[in-house]
RNA sequence: GCCCGCGUGGUGGAAUGGUAGACACAGGGGACUUAAAAUCCCUAGGCUUCGGCCGUGCCGGUUCGAGUCCGGCCGCGGGUACCA
């Protein structure tokens, strides 16, 4: 090779590490482990740039700490089931298994140039039926021990399809293909008690010291403890049944200030009124159009509809207060039935003054505070301030105080008690589609929901469905549907819900540690390989998948297919940001906008028709505006090592980074020069240095040395790159003698061999480095080259650089201040007077107070 | 709406509360070349009366010292339980 050529090198040395077979993963007992894993793809067909760089970002580490010495698990599959499939084959044909195992082909051959260190042996898909029939061996464990249960629950049915929607599939309240306003349906659907595990899953968050802080706080909220007051209004003129509505409420120092009652449109209560009120039915049937996520419910306009019923306050049974239905009461959370205190609560004033309410404000306000008027008045949680008028507590209290003090007053009198709630509700895992892993229960009309038995497991997918209508076609499938009871042998029906998706990413962590295993898990390669320790992905799974996956592994735990030390299934989680991309567009006749690949434009002009284009700022890569750049033209045109380098050096890796052409040809350029150094040094064997020179360069390859890899270790890597730039051009102009150079250059081919692994080992052969990069131990920094003898420290005066000294680095501060003081700026600042006060950081910096 | 982030030169970014702008991209100047490409070297926050002054989204606070900590805004992004 004359030049640096990754098309030829890429590939022989991916040859060369499958040969040696240095990434299977193997059980060692003489070596520590390290499992390190990328949240998996799923299979659309092409991997993008968010792909390349979350696999790349794993590579390193897993690269890393195979150098350091620790027998590592990096496995890759595919979260294979899903709509997307489905979706395909409604629109192109087809069956969703083959267009699912055509892009699994494909976008394993896209990856492999990548040069990742990936135990492809371990690879498999969630739709194999040998990982699905695992899952639904695990589904039977759970509900025999009563982990999973069957409840009605809301879906947005789509009236003219005649099929359930997804939220996504929900478009200002329409179904996406029919254009049908969407209505919410009651379904029996399957749930996994996850809510039973709310305190713990919440409280163990603690013990993640390894994830982001921003992750844990999130699930924190999600999990949503309150302490509350659970209590009965009495009512007045409602159905019969409906004597009490009980009521949750984390406000009860605000019952004083009462002046409605609300409750929700699916509540028992109005669900009962609209059988004999048209105005009510319309009213809630306009409720129920919203669809039913929470943000499109809680963006809604807040409405509400006076039932005329009446209930009384507990303290005060002649006063009487209105009982509303309203939009934005939901029924999963606590009770689905509020009351309103508009004094103290901004939306229950905002509802106040469009139905015109009482609103009582002496309750609760600061002393010589004004009257409420459009604003409400929230006490502080955590300050104390003076309570007007209370029933039962110390009048200077905060608003937490309050609240207990509220609990312990109803509880006294009777009228509630105190209860601990949580926001989170349990897991529906139901789904009325076809591509997902199928439910194994059957129903009997004598025995009831019967499990399937496990030696009929796995339950496939039947694979002679057509998606010429839509819904689900299990459903409307000639045979798979019929089966005779397990238990009692009579015609009976299978199941023909599916379960989410979620559930195949929950434990698929699991099985990577042996993935061809006739149980879910294996004892032995679990207690080997678990936990995960270091987890990387996107961090918009920072909730559902996180949360789910830490439920799953300790059902997993309560039914024997995982060790306790396994709950917490992930040690370390970083959490990546996205590949962003400028945005070309220019514009039709009629002015709609048309959007470019970035390959179809050079210097802000469309390559055919010489057109200028609108250049919109980055945002992440999507197909819609084609601002995508594909890495598998990435790689044919500079190397997988290049992309790699590239997407690792601009931006921290937490943080969104751009690609732009210009930076990937620059990094394409530095790989040619550290090439070219290297080809260099390699071939001139003679002279020897001048005195010192030597020394200066190895001082710098130990700095680069400690310098990368802190940057890996603290997942820093666009840091690593810059000292490893730094270090080429330290190296590039050093006058040092051959040996040394070497010395250097086998370092720089170490140092770059995590994240440019084919370069690394070109450049590690070329010196005659033994053996591949890939498996040499990681260089180790002395320390006693790292330290300088003298340290240069900023001066300022009163904050602000004015000067700077050199002195030796162990000088006392004393001394230091003397020097500094008689320095030429601080003297000129003084101007004879004496300093108010000097600050002598040591190492670090000289302030000078006058 | 609610929860969680992020905001630094023309651009991507660096900076344990301690010299803001490391490293790189784009730019400018130069060397080499018949020329170009490639490569190498130099330069570079803004303003300036050349004394300095101003600068990390905006406003305020804590501190000897704030990009960093605290409070309040603005903008952008992620999630919001059936997208994965």
């Amino acid at each position: 090779m004359s030049r640096y050529d990754p098309a030829v090198s890429e590939p022989k040395w991916q040859q060369a590490w499958d040969e040696a077979g240095v990434f299977l993963a193997r059980r060692d007992a003489a070596k520590p482990k390290y499992y390190v894993l990328e949240m998996f793809p799923y299979p659309s067909g092409r991997i993008h740039m968010g792909h390349v760089r979350n696999y790349t970002m794993g590579d390193v580490i897993a690269r890393y700490k195979s150098s350091c010495g620790h027998s590592v698990l990096h496995p890759m599959g595919w979260d294979a089931f899903g709509m997307p499939a489905e979706n395909a084959a409604m629109e192109r044909g087809g069956h969703p298994k083959d267009w699912t195992y055509n892009n699994i082909a494909d976008m394993r051959a896209q990856m492999k140039p990548l040069g990742l260190s990936i135990d492809w042996s371990r690879e498999f898909a969630t739709c194999d039926p040998e990982y699905y029939g695992q899952q639904q061996a695990m589904f039977l464990d759970f509900l025999e021990k009563g982990l999973v249960y069957r409840k009605a629950a809301v879906v947005n049915w789509d009236p003219v399809d005649m099929t359930v929607l997804a939220n996504e599939q929900v478009i200002d309240g329409k179904g996406w293909r029919s254009g049908a306003p969407v209505e919410r349906r009651e379904l029996t659907q399957w749930f996994f008690r996850i809510s039973d595990f709310a305190g713990e899953l919440l409280s163990a968050l603690d013990t993640l010291e390894k994830w982001p802080e921003k992750v844990r706080l999130m699930q924190a909220n999600w999990i949503g403890k309150s302490r509350g007051l659970e209590f009965g209004f009495s009512t007045i003129g409602a159905p019969d049944g409906f004597e009490r509505i009980e009521v949750y409420t984390t406000r009860p120092d605000t019952l004083l200030g009462a002046s409605f009652c609300a409750i929700s449109p699916d509540h028992p209560l109005a669900k009962q009124l609209e059988r004999h009120d048209s105005k009510i039915a319309e009213f809630v049937a306009e409720c129920r159009r919203v669809g039913t996520s929470e943000e499109a419910l809680e963006k809604a306009e807040k409405k509400g509809m006076d039932t005329g019923i009446r209930v009384r306050h507990p303290f005060d049974t002649s006063w009487e207060l209105p009982v509303y239905i309203a939009n934005f009461i939901l029924m999963d959370y606590g009770t689905g039935a509020i009351f309103g205190c508009p004094a103290h609560d901004q939306r229950d004033l905002d509802f106040a003054r469009k139905y015109d309410l009482p609103v009582i404000d002496t309750f609760v306000a600061l002393e010589g505070g004004e009257p409420v008027g459009n604003e409400a008045f929230v006490p502080p949680k955590t300050e104390k301030v003076k309570w007007l008028k209370n029933f039962a507590w110390d009048p200077v209290a905060t608003g937490e105080e309050a609240v207990a003090a509220a609990i312990a007053f109803c509880e006294d009198k009777g009228v509630g008690r105190g209860v601990t709630n949580y926001r989170l509700r349990d897991w529906g895992l139901s789904r009325q589609r076809y591509w997902g892993c199928p439910i194994p229960v059957v129903h009997c009309a004598s025995c009831g929901v019967v499990p399937e038995r496990k030696e009929n497991l796995p339950v496939r997918l039947p694979d002679d469905v057509s998606f010429d209508k839509p819904g689900n076609p299990l459903d409307r499938h000639p045979t798979w549907r019929d089966v005779p009871c397990p238990d009692c042998g009579q015609p009976a029906k299978r199941e023909t819900d599916t379960m989410d998706t979620f559930v195949d990413s929950s434990w698929y962590y699991a099985r990577f540690t042996a993935p061809h295993a006739t149980t879910p898990t294996a004892p032995e390669d679990v207690d080997y390989w678990m936990n995960v320790d270091q987890y990387i992905g996107g961090i918009e799974h920072a909730i559902l998948h996180l949360l789910y996956s830490r439920f799953f592994a300790r059902a997993m735990h309560l039914t024997g297919h995982l060790p306790e030390k396994a709950v917490e299934p992930f040690n370390a989680l970083f959490t990546q940001g996205m590949v962003t991309h400028e945005i070309y567009m220019t514009r039709d006749a009629a002015g709609r906008p048309v959007y470019h690949l970035p390959e179809e434009v050079e210097e802000g002009k469309l390559k055919a028709t010489g057109a200028p284009v609108e250049i919109i700022p980055s945002a992440k890569m999507s197909k819609s505006k084609k601002n995508v750049v594909d890495p598998v033209n990435i790689i044919r045109d500079f190397g997988a090592d290049t992309a790699r380098w590239f997407i690792l050096s601009d931006s921290p890796p937490e943080r969104d980074v751009e690609w732009t052409s210009a930076g990937a040809e620059a990094a394409f350029r530095h790989l040619s020069r550290v090439w070219r150094l290297a080809d260099e040094i390699a071939r001139n064997d003679g002279g020897e240095a001048a005195g010192g020179e030597d020394e200066a360069l190895l001082r710098a390859m130990h700095r680069a040395i400690a310098d990368v890899t802190q940057g890996i270790e603290g997942f820093a890597f666009n840091t690593s790159v810059a000292k490893l730039y730094a270090f080429t051009n330290t190296l590039a102009k050093s006058k040092a003698g051959v040996a040394a150079k070497r010395e250097a250059m086998r370092a720089m081919a170490q140092l770059m061999s995590p994240m440019t692994p084919h370069l690394a080992e070109e450049v590690w052969a070329m010196l005659g480095g033994e053996g591949l990069v890939a498996v040499a131990p990681w260089p180790k920094a002395d320390p006693a080259m790292l330290v300088e003898d003298s340290v240069t420290l900023p001066i300022q005066i009163n904050g602000k650089k004015r000067s700077e000294i050199t002195v030796p680095k162990e000088m006392v501060a004393e001394e230091v201040e003397k020097l500094a003081l008689a320095d030429e700026a601080v003297a000129k600042a003084l101007a004879g007077a004496q300093p108010r006060k000097v600050i002598v950081v040591p190492g670090r910096i000289v302030n000078v107070v006058v």
